[in-house]
DNA sequence: TCTGGGGTCCTAGGACCC
DNA sequence: TCTGGGGTCCTAGGACCC
């Protein structure tokens, strides 16, 4: 807990569903829901107009159609998302050296280290300043808490939505925390907020009553001991740039439980395959390989298998994967699968990318690696990744039709040789609905066109402000 | 038409070792 | 020949966050 203000933490206000009405003006001021448009999709994030109507993230994209069946529902864009989140924390460099990125959305800047605040008035000039510059260089706004600690920041921003500044001037905290909900505490979700609500915890004040023995008896030694010290405004943790991964992970979530052993092996294998294609390109190779499977009720149960040594050889991985699966019952039915590696070592690939390409044309088709342990198995499949599909693919083949429609996700960017630029309203039987406009123009005109339609094409979002570079994607 | 996907951290028991 | 005790690794599950 330092003496000054000079924590920072910014929130971008509804980042995806902000970044989809700066895209597309006909959508200002409407509500917007951006989440899995399948039949088992959440928000992710719901507009402020949308929020009136009582959707909120994580909460089943069905029951946000009965709120609000007159909102725009998109599927999130990261692409385009992570290109705004990258001129935003570049933002952020200029202030500090220490920025600790938490998503997309959110991070963390110690403006002391950066030497840009040293009390309250400074602190406050660049925190206003930083909301500005993020709004001329994205067109969006965001949300700024300062404090002299993390926690405290974090709690500041929440207050200062949408579109503000909050400051937590210290020493005044314990008044401030002390007749709010444990649950503003971070680190206090459902389950402890219920657990302490029965022991008669509901306040940050009655948390510090409590005492810490108590709440290490009620929570455990880490959390209990961790709560305590939040409660009383305690917080050194540093704000830290750099912090390596400790897992790399995929899972699918089926539109329809799958059934048939085999689907589900097959499913298995494709996942381990995307799991290792994020694991390599994040540099990395791995020892301990997981498998999880959520079943028909819900219930989700996790297998896992260390290796003698790290690994990226996918043929390594799926083999695991399928030795796990093994020891998992199936019957009833299976809603998600997914494949995660853990205990993580970053290994260079450069050598095994070349030497897997050198076996591969000289035919070898062994796939050794260098790392500790590697097992020398049969021939590696050939060819990167395909862009996996954000929906597993049903089991029937596609219809030329049905590809063809694939092409028009609903709210992505396209191009019309005579209409210009616009975006995907809506596609099916055999038709796509385009709404012509863009980010610095009024809300356009709608049309409609044959899927096949020779003079559209799929093309990147534009930037959101003039001259700004927000097109980056895919 | 109930409940995504990608992470982090903690706990607890058993194995194993000294 | 009367059950020590601590440390580390592995596995499984759960809470929480965005």
């Amino acid at each position: 807990m330092r003496a000054a203000p000079t924590i920072l933490h910014l929130d971008m206000d509804a980042f995806f569903a902000a970044a989809e009405q700066a895209s597309k003006p006909s959508l200002r001021g409407k509500p917007v829901v951006v989440g899995g448009l399948g039949p088992r999709g959440v928000v992710a994030t719901a507009s402020y107009e949308a929020r009136r109507f009582g959707v909120h993230s994580a909460m089943p994209m069905a029951q946000a159609r009965r709120l609000a069946p007159n909102a725009a529902y998109l599927v999130p864009r990261f692409a385009f998302y992570r290109a705004i989140s990258g001129q935003v924390m570049e933002l952020l460099g200029r202030l500090s050296p220490l920025v600790e990125p938490l998503s997309l959305d959110e991070a963390f800047v110690d403006l002391e280290a950066g030497g840009v605040a040293d009390d309250r008035e400074s602190a406050r000039v660049a925190g206003e300043r930083l909301r500005r510059d993020i709004l001329a260089t994205t067109g969006l706004t965001g949300s700024v808490g300062l404090a002299g600690s993390k926690m405290l920041a974090k709690i500041a921003s929440e207050e200062a939505k949408p579109d503000g500044l909050v400051l937590i001037e210290p020493g005044t905290e314990r008044e401030l925390l002390g007749p709010r909900s444990v649950r503003i505490i971070p680190g206090v979700g459902p389950a402890t907020g219920e657990h302490l609500r029965r022991a008669g915890i509901t306040t940050v004040a009655e948390v510090v009553e409590a005492g810490e023995d108590e709440l290490v008896r009620l929570l455990g030694r880490a959390h209990g001991g961790s709560l305590y010290r939040m409660a009383l405004g305690h917080d050194d943790r540093p704000v830290v740039a750099e912090r390596d991964a400790k897992s790399v992970s995929v899972e699918d979530t089926f539109d329809v439980d799958l059934h048939d052993r085999l689907r589900i092996r097959l499913e298995v294998e494709r996942l381990a395959e995307r799991c290792v294609a994020r694991l390599r390109g994040s540099g990395h190779s791995g020892r301990t390989i997981v498998l999880k499977v959520r079943r028909y009720d819900f219930s989700t149960l996790t297998r896992s298998e260390t290796l003698r040594g790290p690994t990226d050889d996918p043929v390594v991985v799926k083999e695991a994967a399928a030795r796990l699966l093994d020891l998992v019952d199936t019957t009833g039915g299976v809603r998600l699968l997914g494949v995660g590696v853990s205990g993580l070592a970053d290994y260079t690939q450069e050598d095994l990318f070349a030497q897997a390409e050198a076996e591969a044309a000289a035919g070898a088709g062994a796939a050794a690696g260098t790392g500790p342990v590697v097992a020398v198995a049969g021939a590696r499949e050939d060819g990167p990744e395909e862009a996996a599909p954000s929906d597993p693919v049903p089991a029937a083949p596609a219809t030329a039709t049905e590809t063809a429609e694939r092409r028009w996700a609903p709210g992505h960017d396209v191009r019309h040789a005579v209409y210009g630029h616009g975006w995907v309203q809506g596609s099916g039987v055999g038709r796509v609905t385009v709404r012509f406009e863009e980010p610095g123009s009024p809300p356009g005109r709608v049309r409609t066109f044959p899927v096949d339609e020779p003079d559209l094409e799929p093309c990147d979002p534009l930037p959101l402000v003039p001259g700004g570079a927000t097109g980056a994607a895919a």
